[in-house]
DNA sequence: CAAGCTTAAATTGCATACAATCTTGACGTC
DNA sequence: GACGTCAAGATTGTATGCAATTTAAGCTTG
């Protein structure tokens, strides 16, 4: 699927990675020359990968005025998750007709990476758990399916690292656990509903967390009408 | 959400436009200084677009082989299918809700043009077909479901460029008529019913016309074996 | 001192040049 | 005549240069 030549190939993920992993923030303005530089090409690689992560809608690119971090609105946000509740239910409900050991096993071990890294306060554990979604769907066996759950999980770290608490993990990790049991149980409902909460609970973790729900600049600054602190 | 330079906008919309009416077929190679010269422009813009193609599965890029119009296989044929039912069936769940009168006209007036687009035997015809169904997504009021479904539908196109029969239209707009109708009256068993069978029809347009099944190249020298014809 | 204007610096838009790689077709060998 | 080699041509990979646009700063003015 992937392409172009591995040079831009490489700067590509390295800022998706970046920005998944909350090191850049949406609204990071991302200049072709500074990016070039940072990994030793031109600015022709740079605006290619800029141009791909835009396509995933990670990054907005505005003519003449250059790339930055996407921020999602908090509408995009209640857009975003309601769609990613139907791929998602997707998954589930094809996964519990078929579910093998090697799936199981593959899970297992992920979350126990999950867990590492949780407990090591890596920025990994943030990426880590979105990609506990996506390899749920890779084990469909859909490439289809994978990619745009893929996408849609995408979209939903923008949204945490723009409305919900600095560092927090995606998701719980006992959830993904839960979740694990009832596939190996082949319990469609359980799944299910397990699958629905945990989604609700990370949006959830965004609209509880006004930390920056419009950059309103006047409510912003109202805060800082006394004195000092 | 549509970004970079509006020229290469153009030609990024341009090469879609043609792609999804079948005036470029799957496997077409797409070399960069060709469409620079069509377009008036150097190979930066072209390959730009192209890069954009490929991020909607439309076109493959090879390193150092250049871009082609995608070929997707018979086994992607099928994924991309059960998917688009998946998400289809959202939007008429959604539709089903609260359907507006607008609504009701903007889809009765989409069917009128696909009906002069096919009485003039208009390339058009089999864009439209497509629209119809991307349509449907934006009346959901979902930015996000409209963007998957036209990725989905886009790729459905393609494949029945691959695997139908040249130039048939890709749906049949009697049953585009009966959808809009079982929407009207807000008949939700009804209307996925008809998306379902819809769906279903579009993608047995590709399965009984093996016509390019499988490149298979011995396959085809058979039919040439015998002294002529 | 706010608001507008002017100009310099920064940044992107785009074409082009050169290097690297792939494709081809000619040529020679078996 | 099939096959392998090799050079010429075609095509892509990438950096860079110049023009155009935006941004920021400084300056003037009411």
């Amino acid at each position: 699927m992937a392409t172009t030549t591995t040079r831009s190939d490489a700067i590509y993920a390295s800022l998706r990675r970046a920005i998944l992993e909350q090191a850049l923030k949406p609204g990071t303005k991302l200049p072709e020359d500074s990016i070039g530089e940072t990994f030793g090409v031109s600015r022709t690689l740079a605006k290619a990968a800029l141009v791909r992560l835009e396509g995933d809608g990670l990054v907005e690119i505005r003519p003449n005025r250059g790339a930055a971090v996407a921020m999602p609105s908090f509408a995009e946000a209640e857009d975003v998750f309601a769609l990613r509740r139907c791929l998602e239910r997707e998954v589930i409900e094809r996964l519990c007709r078929r579910m093998s050991k090697d799936a199981i096993d593959a899970l297992r071990s992920h979350v126990r990476e999950e867990e590492r890294a949780v407990r090591a306060s890596s920025p990994r554990s943030i990426r880590l758990a979105g990609e506990f979604h996506i390899l749920l769907a890779e084990l469909t066996g859909s490439t289809e399916l994978t990619g745009f759950v893929s996408r849609i999980v995408s979209r939903s770290s923008l949204i945490l690292a723009r409305f919900g608490r600095p560092h927090s993990a995606e998701c719980g990790i006992e959830e993904h656990i839960g979740l694990i049991e009832a596939l190996a149980a082949q319990d469609r409902a359980r799944a299910v509903r397990i699958m629905d909460a945990h989604l609700h609970a990370v949006e959830d973790r965004a609209n509880t967390d006004d930390s920056g729900r419009e950059p309103d600049v006047g409510a912003i600054l109202s805060r800082y009408l006394s004195p000092t602190d």
